[in-house]
DNA sequence: TATTGTTATACTCTATAACTATA
DNA sequence: TATAGTTATAGAGTATAACAATA
């Protein structure tokens, strides 16, 4: 829901509305940036699927199990994306000799070198977003956005600063 | 990509890092507000497709080939969604008298329901995202967010007022 | 026995191309 | 002919359950 242009909290006229321009606000804004993500995605001819691998493989070397749990999917979903992505050239399973069982999945140069321009293109896209705002407004929305990603990933117990793993 | 946690733009020591914080700020907070709607959707056992047209169906009864548009997807595609929709009771195909091979889709009253708990939920959720922020903090992100929506739909030729049609 | 990863299976979601019915 | 919508088909993405190999 509120992932198109609608407002998830419009026309309900409850109460002395609360936070109605904040949260309409946030959801098209985090609608907006995720369009940037899959125009830029569907440019290199991936999948949503496809690019969120490549995001989080630009700085970690996961096994399949860590990989599954980075993107919140089941180990067996991760088999499939990555067997997709091996076959394109993007990703590499390297064995780990401390256990016959695991290995690691990691970026081909080939995969690399996408990731990066996608990553590229993605800031070029996301900056872009806020061509309009004055310099001093653009900081205080990074600020922001900081401030609430910050508070949601404490909430949720998540280490940000241990995001190379 | 930055779908996750991780930052796009980070590690590449180019040049003065010109939006740097802004990019992995707005990357991620979109990353935070997406996961909301994607966790009430999951308990109401949605997938996002149908959550994303529950949303779009709130405020409109577009004929299948408007509703393709909203949702940016091909005309059959919205029709195996119709039909998946229509399976769980959530939405009805009504005949138009004046075209006998259109007609519009609408909310049940069951799938009305599921839409304004959902909404309500994702609200919740999506405010709870900026509890640690003062209330002059709040203000001033939900108007930061709707400048920028605002000029986006303007630079790509979306006129806002419209969106009940 | 527990863990790591794959396979088998079944759905949802999506697009392309071809089709039907109506305008 | 053109438009509205569906069907046929194919592939990606996902989960659950059962499995093999290793620890």
């Amino acid at each position: 829901m509120g992932v198109q242009g609608e407002s998830p909290t419009t026309s309900r006229g409850v109460q002395p509305p609360p936070n109605l321009g904040l949260v309409d606000g946030l959801v098209q804004l985090s609608a907006a940036v995720q369009a940037v993500v899959a125009r830029v995605a569907a440019g290199a001819d991936l999948s949503m699927a496809q690019a969120r691998l490549l995001g989080v493989l630009r700085d970690r070397q996961p096994s399949m199990a860590q990989l599954a749990g980075l993107l919140e999917l089941d180990k067996s979903s991760a088999t499939g994306l990555i067997d997709r992505a091996e076959r394109r050239g993007l990703v590499r399973r390297v064995d780990v000799p401390e256990d016959g069982r695991s290995f690691r999945v990691l970026l081909t140069a080939k995969g690399r070198r996408l990731t990066e321009e996608l990553a590229d293109e993605v800031a070029r896209g996301v900056a872009a977003l806020t061509d309009g705002l004055s310099e001093a407004d653009r900081r205080k929305l990074a600020h922001l956005a900081g401030r609430v990603v910050v508070h949601d990933a404490t909430a949720r117990g998540i280490d940000l600063s241990t995001s190379t793993n």
